[in-house]
DNA sequence: CGAGAATCTGACCGATCGGACAGAGTCTGA
DNA sequence: TCAGACTCTGTCCGATCGGTCAGATTCTCG
C-alpha cells in the first residue's frame, strides 16, 4: 500500500506536466505551444509527457476537461429552471465563481475553442455554449440576446483574458491590488444589473 | 499605363492572398494556419505566397493592420476628450462600426492578440488597448472599470466570435435572420445603457 | 518584335513537429 | 533478494513547417 508521501510523488509528475501544459497553452495557444515547450517548462523530457498522456490532444483534455464538465453541470442546471430572477441570480453567481475558479482552462476554451473543433473535449464545451445559447435566445427579443451575450462573454473576457493581457506589464500592480473577492462583487453587480431588470424595463 | 482591367487584375492576387489568410487566420489561428493552406484556399502555389509576402507575419500585417489602424486613431480620439457624455456616445457608435466593419480582423486580433506577443502590428493593437484601459481606468472605481470593460469586451466578443461560432451550425438561419444594422442598434442600446448613465447613480 | 520587369511555380533546404520505441533506473511486494 | 511493474529518458522516424532559389511564363512598353 503506498504511503502519502509515494502518493504524492506519484500524483506528482502528472499534475505538474498537467499544469505546465495549461500555462503554456493559456499563453502561446495550443497550436504554438509543443510538448518540448511543455517538458521544458515542468522540469522534464519529452517522452515523459508522452508517458504520461497519450498524445498532445489527451493533455489538453487533462488541462480542461474539470472547467468543461463544470460548465456542462452549471449550464444543465440553468436550462432546465430558468425564468425566475432568482434562478438567474444563482446562475449569476456560479458563473462567475467558474470563471475565477478554472481562469487558465477558460482562457483556453474561450480563445481557441472556435479553432480547435474536432478535438472532443473542446466539442463538449462548444455544446454546452450552445445549449446555454438557446435556453438563452428561445423567445427573447434581439436586445434581450444581445443583453445576455455581452454580459456572460464580456465577464468571461474582461475576467480571464484582461487578467492576462496584463500579467506582465506595468499596471500589474493596479490589476493586482484587487482580490478575487473585489473581483468577483463587482462582476456579479454588473451581471445583475445587466440580466435582472430592477425596475419595470 | 495600366488600364482599369489590369489595375483590377494586378491588385488581385495580393487582395486575394490576403483575404484568404485573414479568413483561415480567424478560422484556424495564426499558428495553426500554414502558408500552403493559405496558397490552396486562395488557388495559389506557396511560393506565390511568398512572393507577395515576404513572410508569414507579413501576410499577418497585412491582414490585420487597416483594423489596428481604425482602432489606433478611435482610441487616440477617445482618450483626449473623453468625460463627456456625448463624447462617450460617439465612442460607443464608432466602436461598434469598428466591429462590423472588421468582424475577421477583429476575431484574430481579440482571440490571438495575446499569443502573438512580439509581432510588431500586434504589438500596437495591444498598445491601443492599453491606452484604451488607461483612459477608462484612471480615477475609475473598480466597479465602472468592470461596467467599461464587460461592455467593451462583451460587445466585442458576442459579436465577432459568437457571430463565428454559429456559422456552420443549424444556428446559422437564426443569427443571419438578422442584418448588421439590427446588430448595431441593439449593441449600441446594450453599451449605452452600461456606460452613460441616464438616471443619477 | 523584343528586352526587361512582373508574376507564378516546383524543387529543394534545414528546422522542428508529434510520436514510437527500446532501454536504463527506481520502486514494490512476495 | 529478485522478478516485475512503474517512471523516465535518448534516439530515431516520417511529416510538415517557413523560407530560398532558379527557371518558366506572361505582361508591358519602346
Amino acid at each position: 500500500m503506498p504511503t502519502d508521501a509515494t502518493v504524492t510523488t506519484r500524483a506528482r509528475a502528472g499534475d505538474e506536466l498537467r499544469q505546465a501544459a495549461l500555462e503554456q497553452f493559456a499563453t502561446f495557444g495550443f497550436a504554438a505551444t509543443s510538448l518540448q515547450q511543455i517538458a521544458d517548462h515542468a522540469g522534464y523530457s519529452k517522452s515523459s509527457v508522452l508517458y504520461h498522456y497519450a498524445s498532445k490532444e489527451a493533455l489538453l483534455e487533462a488541462a480542461v476537461g474539470p472547467a468543461i464538465e463544470r460548465l456542462e453541470v452549471l449550464v444543465g442546471e440553468f436550462a432546465e429552471g430558468r425564468r425566475s430572477d432568482a434562478a438567474r441570480g444563482a446562475f449569476i453567481g456560479r458563473f462567475v465563481d467558474l470563471l475565477l475558479g478554472e481562469r487558465l482552462a477558460v482562457h483556453v476554451f474561450v480563445s481557441q475553442g472556435h479553432s480547435l473543433r474536432g478535438i472532443p473535449i473542446i466539442e463538449r464545451g462548444n455544446a454546452a455554449i450552445r445549449v446555454l445559447a438557446d435556453a438563452i435566445c428561445t423567445g427573447a427579443t434581439l436586445a434581450e440576446q444581445m443583453r445576455f451575450g455581452v454580459a456572460l462573454a464580456g465577464a468571461t473576457y474582461a475576467l480571464v483574458a484582461g487578467a492576462i493581457f496584463f500579467d506582465d506589464d506595468e499596471m500589474e500592480e493596479l490589476v493586482e491590488s484587487y482580490t478575487d473577492d473585489d473581483m468577483r462583487v463587482a462582476l456579479v453587480d454588473v451581471l445583475t444589473e445587466l440580466l435582472i431588470p430592477a425596475d419595470g424595463r
